[in-house]
DNA sequence: GTCTAAACGAGACGGTACGTCCAGTCTTTGT
DNA sequence: ACAAAGACTGGACGTACCGTCTCGTTTAGAC
């Protein structure tokens, strides 16, 4: 009989701390030096760890910092704020909120950058991050459907093209504004756009 | 009548051939190896150059990339194409163009990436990136307004809160699908983005 | 019982081998180039051994050199030839027949050029050739009074002055004549050497 | 303004105040810096000359060295102290307070082991240093034989080798000494060596 | 209560690029 | 024609990390 259980049942296991404490570390370095100047010597030694055990568990810097950086953004929540203006602005400014942190404007762009030129990278990065926040987009235009603010979908393939659409405008816009613009996403800003957007996108009125 | 440049009309000159080269060497280097494999000392080789000749004149990496990618920001052009959207649609087919060039796709995140704890890089980029295309925006007002599809401003201030406001969606969105979703921005998403942005700054005013 | 090394029992041990290949092609090297053009990159390219590796263990090319030229002093010995003259000689032609040897002509001298302005590197070079090899004198003088040639030292301090000019006479005349002069210690000169020496010597007991 | 030479008129003469400069810059940087980090583009700077100066008179650090260095050996002289044995003493402590002073120290030695693998620089030094010193032992043997102390040569040919002998011992002697051992040739130590050497010489007796 | 195999820390290893420095040459303008 | 200035090519420097590799040492679970 073979074992069917992917992980093995002999040996010392991995100590779940490391991971914890690595992932911090990074955060940490990250914060400090920068993406560029980051080493993962430094992340070893910051995690009380050795520079095996890290490589045991990740393959490199890029995607070290994509797990660093992912789950920061799980933080992200749309509560139901009356109006789909109202969900839209919420969610620009916890979005710009998280993008200003430093450990995020480090690295997210960098892995980005990296990304351009390693294909599973980029799909890392998909699923950790991008694909994950699509789900708010999701709930955003179901609420608004069902207070009648935007019509149902009737093309399915089309309804999925606005929400790509929607959510390249929206990360992009903030995106932008924050790591390439540098000026701060407040308010004033998130309610002009948010309008803009908004007023875009009701065509049916 | 007046000193073109006040100082050194002593020694050997610089080559100003060796800027060419060195841009291009930079350019064709990034499209092979990609940001993070780049080296100066390899551009060095293939300009045809000492690697002290290039250091003697960019303080470094993130500098010479910005300098070899800058210049192809220039070809964007926004020819008058009778309306507003029409306008638009042109100007980011030409921005997606140009952003799937391997040379800016490696390099143009990345020195994004590196300005975000650079202030001097950031304020390089701004200038000899950013800013220049700006232009567009304003121009692609002014022209709206001619054609009357468009008010005159009237508030200087929000005036110029809006140009940066559609930058920043026209350029984070383009830049978002292009190289984060890494889908292409063909003519039926360039439509439908235009179609959101333009009916929704006309129904703000 | 006693622990050799108080310190690091931990990691991996460097490469024993190592240290034979590098001091090995460094003789090699100095064959070959000479001092002056001699490089550490070159060295370790010998040694199939990485540059980290070699600057690891030595603080520079100076000491990186005592040590390759150290070894080859020790082969220096003084077998009993029956008469004090006999035993001077004898240590005269050996001592040209390793200063003639390339891998020495070329770096002893550069060395000792060096240490004149690093006391820790004269200090180096004492301890790692000069020093040894007053053992010859000693050696010598211990059985001349033995066979009655030289009277048993009185005063232990007096011996040891005359210990180390009997050490400089020899090592540089032997040095001057073969490396400054360019001339060759061949049996004659060495005899005629020996015979001024030992003259001097005996008469001025 | 007159010209100052008649003969040549075409041209800009060479200054010879260039050369004096130079040569005192080199030692200068010798005290300063040794041999091994002295450069020639530092030495010019001192020397308030350009580096091309520098190249169109010497061919390189060793030469110019070489010539910076000849010069100081030509202080030592040999006044009759009235005996043979008094005439090498102060010989022997002129040679050692020449040899100690830190521009010799760091670049006599230094040319000398370049010279190890470099006729021409070998060829230099004896005709610039060494050869020009033997004048002092012929000098010393003329006297010696005046007074009685010496016999006349009979066999010129073992004439001129017990002058390249008694050279090579007493610079030897002194240079080991002063460099290798690196112990002050005071004139105790002067006096031991002396004694040998005579007592040595002095066979007939 | 051992046995045992993987995980662990430490740190040496072969490499690659860094950014600096100097050698020696070349190209300007000035005298 | 020579000088001063300084840019040029070329190459070694010593350092920093990379990702891999040996070591000796835990340590949790299997037996």
């Amino acid at each position: 009989m073979q074992s069917r259980s992917p992980v093995s049942r002999t040996g010392r296991p991995r100590s779940a701390a490391a991971d914890t404490a690595i992932l911090a570390a990074t955060r940490e370095a990250l914060v400090e030096l920068g993406w560029s100047k980051l080493t993962l010597g430094d992340v070893a030694t910051r995690a009380g760890v050795a520079k095996t055990t890290l490589y045991r568990r990740w393959p490199g810097k890029n995607e070290l910092v994509v797990d660093a950086v992912a789950a920061l953004f799980d933080e992200l929540e749309m509560p139901d704020r009356g109006s789909l203006a109202a969900d839209i602005e919420g969610v620009v400014l916890q979005f710009a909120a998280i993008l200003v942190r430093p450990e995020i404007k480090s690295g997210l762009m960098a892995v980005v950058a990296e990304s351009t030129h390693d294909d599973a990278l980029r799909e890392r990065i998909r699923a950790s991050i991008v694909d994950r926040q699509k789900r708010l987009v999701l709930e955003g235009r179901a609420r608004a459907q069902q207070r009648g603010e935007l019509p149902p979908e009737t093309d399915p393939e089309e309804a999925a093209r606005t929400v790509d659409l929607i959510f390249d405008m929206v990360a992009g816009a903030v995106v932008h504004r924050t790591l390439v613009s540098a000026e701060p996403v407040d308010p004033e800003w998130a309610g002009a756009f948010t309008r803009v957007l908004v007023l875009g996108l009701g065509r049916s009125q």
